[in-house]
DNA sequence: CCCTGATGTGCAATCGATTGCGCATTATTT
DNA sequence: AAATAATGCGCAATCGATTGCACATCAGGG
């Protein structure tokens, strides 16, 4: 036991053929090529020894490894496992094997962590973790490394990108909350050095400008990162101040979780002293309490458009990139309410977690 | 553009030396073995041209990876991706990268994916989707394949497992139900080819003989999978019965979820009609209206045992197997209330989400 | 019956990095 | 100063799969 793995050789020596023959027998596209018994032979050999293909020498050959990265910025923020079940399907269908890396919002182990993938050699990447500015992003370009980006996008040019519509995500939101009465409305935004951050803050500014909100009432404050405590920091911040809003717009759904935490601190209630609308729709935030009101995006549909952007570009690498701007949906749950006339909180809008 | 990437050769014709040379500076451990000059030009070289190691050329040569297969059941299910963190970092200070892989609860996927992981070469396994009775832990045992089951373990010997003392949390579960008054409890089991759901109805089994609860007091319903929409349909099938129980341990959170969800189809209240207790302690749970009584367990810490562990193996393939047991712990939140007597929800033990 | 063409298989080079071995040069010892 | 040890580096084989090319065999047509 222990002895090494059964190679191409083997099977030739059991079958008394030669390995290229083996090589082919055993590839689809080739098999047509042998005579019919010769490739039942050779499979039938290839099983009995436990042949498995030498993932490492194949790619070394051909260049080529039928797998993709994709790269998370937070694995524990619960609105990418649905991003990259929808990629996984669609990838699995060509048989391509998606490999999932961390940063963990480190950009420091996201360069290592790109480093690696790329001398373990992947065929292209999916990036959610792309910044405003990335010089990883760059590096790709320049190398013409097939790449897809996803949810969040870049500024410059030259990048195929699948993106919600923040900008009028974050209009859906503010014309709500100005719908229920509220004047007074404050946007807890993200990281301005992301583009999610950055375009559903332009989207709040545009709404509430369109809506003659005074500037002064429409305070902001951006957390240095999409993380439940960082929105608690920033939540604080606003709602301390000597005219609070009445609603907070937040630019993710964390952020809105460290609203709930900022409100429990200082005692007050959700929708009854302030309206908080979320983004993203991830996961569970049906069943929070209050159950958060949010924007929608489409997280398998993201993946699916991903995955398929990335053949493309695999199948021709001509092909000139492009985008895919997918449309945000705004679900009213429990936590906005009327301004100064709370609603009692009934049967809330319910949404089973997704089924893989 | 788009020419290949350089080599090694490219980086010694450029310095003027030969690549075993180049090869030898370039390797932390042998560089000792040139002349300082000679790695400082070739360093200098290798950066200028941009070179990258070919990470499959070279597990080619050596048969090593330095990278391990992390192997999930199901990404959606939130109490992963902290034991994935953990993991990560243990890896990460050995300079080993993680690749995360979703097998979404699907049989012929598992076997697909371990199939194409064993073929990319990965130095070892992490699998938190083994089965009691599990064909490819056997198949790993039987070619001496490094690996670690975290979570789920296997009934046969051999293997290095890192667990939760499951057991011991459905009991704690059991007898803070009972301490409340109930006596009416019953068990919402998950899938019995897991080790977790078999291991914590047998801790239920236990725990209730050891309090005198009559058998037919102890009703147990199994769900087909740790899902929130197999929870609802279980928990349904409980409540709908005669002389439904007042309180349920559920052998996970997205099976609590699920009675959460089957109450609310009944127009029932938690905990004033039911007391529900879950397994996990997921992110998020303890925002939930109500926040959710539930077995912690300890996420990073499984994680960064099963990467130690690991590590172990492949530092020493001699290693003989071993298993780390880790105690869970209870976290009464507003899910579970005195029988008859539900308290009235008052400030809720709150729980920070894993920052990364 | 020979020639052409098709078909099936073998040969050998190749991908890029690693490493045991050996040679050459320099340092050390007596 | 000569013999020996140590150091620095090059040579070439190797890992396993793939693939262009060549060769052999056989079928069919003239």
């Amino acid at each position: 036991m222990a002895r090494s793995r059964p190679t191409l050789r083997d099977v030739a020596e059991r079958t008394g053929v030669h390995t290229s023959t083996v090589s082919r027998a055993l590839n689809p596209d080739t098999a047509h090529r042998l005579s019919p018994d010769v490739v039942a032979q050779v499979r039938e050999a290839a099983a009995a020894v436990g042949y498995r293909p030498h993932g490492a020498a194949a790619s070394l050959r051909t260049g080529l490894s039928r797998s993709v990265a994709v790269v998370l910025p937070d694995l524990t923020n619960p609105v990418f496992p649905p991003i990259v079940c929808g990629i996984e399907d669609t990838l699995a269908a060509r048989g391509f094997l998606p490999i999932v890396a961390n940063t963990g919002n480190d950009v420091d182990r996201y360069a290592a962590v790109f480093e690696r993938l790329m001398s373990r050699g992947t065929d292209g990447f999916i990036l959610a973790s792309a910044r405003r500015d990335d010089p990883i992003v760059d590096h790709c370009v320049a190398e013409s490394i097939p790449l897809v980006v996803i949810n969040r996008t870049v500024d410059r040019d030259g990048v195929s990108a699948v993106v919600n519509d923040d900008d009028r995500g974050a209009a859906m939101a503010v014309q709500h909350l100005h719908a229920l009465g509220h004047r007074h409305i404050a946007h807890l935004g993200g990281p301005q050095t992301l583009s999610t951050g950055h375009a559903r803050a332009r989207g709040f500014k545009r709404a509430t400008r369109a809506l003659d909100l005074a500037a002064a009432e429409v305070a902001t404050v951006f957390a240095d990162a999409y993380r439940r405590a960082a929105g608690c920091r920033a939540a604080l911040d606003l709602l301390r101040r000597a005219e609070p809003p009445t609603a907070i717009f937040c630019a993710n759904d964390l952020l809105a979780l460290g609203c709930y935490d900022a409100l429990r601190e200082l005692g007050r209630r959700c929708p009854e002293d302030l309206s908080i609308v979320g983004y993203n729709d991830m996961p569970f935030v049906d069943l929070l309490a209050p159950a958060l009101t949010t924007v929608r995006i489409q997280h398998d549909e993201m993946g699916r458009q991903a995955a398929r952007m990335l053949l493309q570009h695999l199948d021709d690498p001509a092909q000139h990139p492009f985008d895919v701007v997918l449309r945000p949906e705004l679900v009213v749950r429990d936590s906005t309410a009327p301004l100064g006339r709370p609603k009692r909180t009934v049967a809330r809008t319910s949404r089973p977690a997704v089924e893989v």
